[in-house]
DNA sequence: ATCTTCTTGTGAAGCATTTCACATAGGTTC
DNA sequence: GAACCTATGTGAAATGCTTCACAAGAAGAT
């Protein structure tokens, strides 16, 4: 039974399944490099700490994927789930700031594996424009909303201090942009058909710090 | 009332009211610079848009720290917050894997200003073992156990590919931390005492390109 | 071909989290 | 100092998410 992911508030699968999501393709791109045929959800959910349940429930929203008795067949498991995340094809993905955090990403090959491809570097410093990172020549963030549409660019990543987030991902908005990943400590203000998903480093310490001090236990499945 | 964080599942502060008091935290410190002394939870919820009473709610887990008419007294609440988060002190890190992202992090601002420092840096690369980073000499990663104990460290960072992650984790419990950061794309396998957060900058874009291909709605308050 | 074993797929139950709604209380004005 | 205004703090309701429990389907053995 495929569910209706367009229907607005009602059905909406959760952002908790989807992120399960990412974790079960990972978990099946690992034992595609061995010799499992087939894996269980008991399996499936003890490599990433869940239970089986809720590996089935989450798989069932999308569809009946598993043989009963045997399990799901890894490698056809893998790509169904791909399809859904939509890491089936080439992102073309802009990064904006050559700081510490852009050069790093740039460099980052989990990206480029799961078809997320950096095509375009912007920053505002002068030394830095024209140089090249990888391959690919930083442009002068002055050109960013017609370069980014000239070259078609899906996902924007910004990697800029906070000051001046807001100002360009207007620009970005404006340049037809729908999704950004947002690596400066700030909300964005962005129109409601644009998705931003943020990037809060000091956040995760921070509750590891929480939990230390509270001596708040972690939770656990079963 | 304060809750009682040490009971077990029960009374249990959920992680989105954690992670949500690090937003509040951001928001209140961005106030502070304004002429703002006192705030409604009406602003801070609009601020990381989230609904006034998930705000309220979430401080009265610890206290009641407003004032009824009037609204939360700026630079008090952000100081009782650092509190409860534990970051009104100094948190001893070590970082492991002096690669891209890494690097990155040594220079991070956002963490030294949350009282994160890093005080230690490892690699295996004989190339970068005794090189300066920001101050800091890469230890040869043999010593680590050693080193973490003779340093005091509290906090790990794990930044170094997924095939020798675990590996290392297993030195770093046995050093006696409690906390990792995890950059790895994989699950670590740990004691029940110690607690890890995952960072995993795919999984981001991976629910980015999900939301694009499936049309899937953001969650909007209200 | 039937029996046994294994594991899926899924309503329903059980929990957890969010939102509602309002009594309550501090501040301000007259 | 009383009346009004405003925004908190919080039980209770509503919503959302996870886990349970079991019928049903597929493979392999005898």
């Amino acid at each position: 039974m495929m569910a209706d992911l367009n229907a607005g508030t009602r059905n909406r699968i959760s952002e908790s399944t989807i992120r399960r999501l990412s974790l079960y393709f990972r978990a099946l791109s690992f034992l595609e490099g061995d010799e499992h045929e087939t894996v269980s959800s008991k399996e499936l959910a003890k490599s990433e700490k869940l239970t089986p349940a809720q590996v089935r429930k989450d798989l069932s929203f999308f569809g009946s994927f598993g043989t009963r008795g045997l399990g799901y067949p890894v490698t056809e498991l893998r790509d169904k789930i791909a399809r859904i995340l939509g890491i089936d094809r080439v992102w073309r993905v802009a990064l904006i700031g050559v700081g510490n955090i852009g050069s790093a990403l740039v460099s980052y090959k989990e990206f480029i594996k799961q078809g997320f491809h950096i095509v375009k570097l912007f920053d505002n410093d002068q030394r830095k424009i024209g140089s090249n990172h990888k391959g690919i020549i930083v442009s002068d963030i002055k050109d960013l909303v017609k370069e980014l549409k000239d070259d078609s660019i899906e996902i924007v990543v910004i990697a800029v201090p906070a000051t001046v987030a807001q100002y360009l991902v207007d620009d970005v908005v404006k340049a037809g942009v729908k999704a950004i990943l947002n690596f400066a400590p700030l909300n964005l203000r962005v129109p409601d058909d644009v998705h931003v998903r943020n990037e809060n480093m000091a956040m995760e310490l921070e509750y590891l710090s929480f939990a230390m001090v509270n001596d708040h236990p972690p939770r656990r499945p079963k």
